[in-house]
DNA sequence: ATGCAGAAATTGGTTGGACCATTGAGCCAT
DNA sequence: ATGGCTCAATGGTCCAACCAATTTCTGCAT
């Protein structure tokens, strides 16, 4: 089979082209987060398209989460939207058991540690005194409230996403954090999740602090070895007490 | 196309019924890719719901990748569907330049590594064969067609995801992949794109087939290396001859 | 004036029916 | 066989309602 380098025209693609005039439009007036967009009736009307194909548009957006729609209250951005955006949705068959979060702990172990080297790398510092702040934070409240930290472990881990100069990094734990979100916070019924992670925050912070990229990746992977221990100790647990 | 096994939905979040209905319909018949499933009068009239209900839902999964619909031919299976199926869209901003190639490397670099090492670990013979096979082909066609094997390349690649024994290894890959075909192909006018990596593709075999992880993360990091520097040739290119 | 319950308007969600555009299968003349 | 034709099936769009949740307005009692 060879290649022609002809891709398919569409003859009828009037959903895309609403979506490209609402990004537009959404660049247009500057709306970010939260802010809420046309009315369905108005994009109707004011795109001489149907309802219906307003719809449709606005349903390929709220399945990319880009877009929270409320009955009798409006359509409210979630995201940024751009003209020049690219969508990238994963499914994952298999649900939230423990193989599942042990794949993604695989994902995440390989991006921070990559996130980390290339922090200690890049990091500024002011993206460092940020890191440095979070920490502290973290630190304060693992303290005072007996390890539950997980918000603020995840805001720690997140400055360090940003400082890593790549945004696709944060997007993509992101997006796993969000999807296991209750089981990051209670996993698996085991309640000092996270105790052994603790130490591992500050020595990631003081290599990448000391711009020493090989030495953040492997704090960053002892961190996550620690995250993998607790997994497996909770699944033993749960198999101990019969539950499938 | 008598029996369908599928019951009406009663109360309020249509789409969601439908699709869960639907997903279970598609794992009752043990559906796959590329198989037809029922049209959409015929849902509405099964599921006794509107068809524009259906028709939204439809819409949620070809948002999501999950099926290709085709007018005047019908709605095809584009991947594979269960019940406990977990969803991860991801939205980049940016467009298809430098940078965000740059970028998209970076994860690749952190996830092909990773994979790689997991793979020496796991794979079994069977897969190593697979990937062995893979390899033949990618060489072949690499010698007879004076370097253009984009597409061998890619399958070599995959082989290795999949003997990773996680599946999203090359689920984001490929979403990565996919999103900047055109670019992957012929990337930035570089006309020998791709050819300094051609070894290492051997090597990586090698320490997969010996059963060692850090010397198969070691030479996937070296292939890495060389595309990014093709890329970076590239970007030089562009940047003398004026284009922005 | 103020507070609050109820009415009214707004907005997304659903329905049913109609028509268009594309596809694919069957048929027929060549 | 081949090419062109019809025609049924299927997804794409449109319209005009109505339903359900929410917000806003209104008017009465305090």
């Amino acid at each position: 089979m060879t290649e022609f380098g002809l891709s398919p025209i569409q003859a009828t693609a009037r959903d895309d082209a609403v979506l490209k005039a609402l990004a537009g439009f959404v660049m247009q007036e500057a709306l970010g987060p939260g802010q809420r967009l046309p009315t369905e009736r108005i994009l109707a009307e004011r795109l001489k398209v149907s309802r219906n194909t307003v719809r449709e548009a606005l349903t390929r957006w709220e399945g990319l989460g880009l877009v929270e729609r409320r009955q009798g209250s409006g359509t409210y951005l979630k995201g940024v939207v751009s003209l020049d955006m690219l969508h990238m949705p994963l499914t994952l068959a298999g649900g939230n058991d423990f193989t599942s979060l042990m794949q993604t702990l695989e994902i995440r172990r390989a991006l921070e540690a990559e996130a980390a080297a290339l922090c200690a790398v890049r990091a500024g510092q002011a993206e460092i005194a940020e890191i440095a702040r979070k920490l502290d934070i973290m630190e304060q409240a693992f303290h005072t409230r007996a390890g539950m930290s997980a918000e603020e472990d995840w805001e720690f881990h997140q400055s360090i996403y940003r400082a890593s100069g790549n945004p696709l990094f944060e997007q993509i734990i992101a997006a796993m954090h969000e999807l296991f979100h209750r089981f990051w916070e209670h996993p698996l019924g085991v309640r000092d999740f996270g105790h052994a992670s603790f130490p591992y925050h500050r020595t990631i912070y003081e290599r990448i602090a000391a711009h020493d990229p090989e030495g953040a990746r492997a704090e960053a992977l002892k961190l996550i070895a620690t995250v993998e221990d607790d997994l497996k100790r909770g699944a033993a647990k749960l198999k101990l007490s019969g539950q499938k």
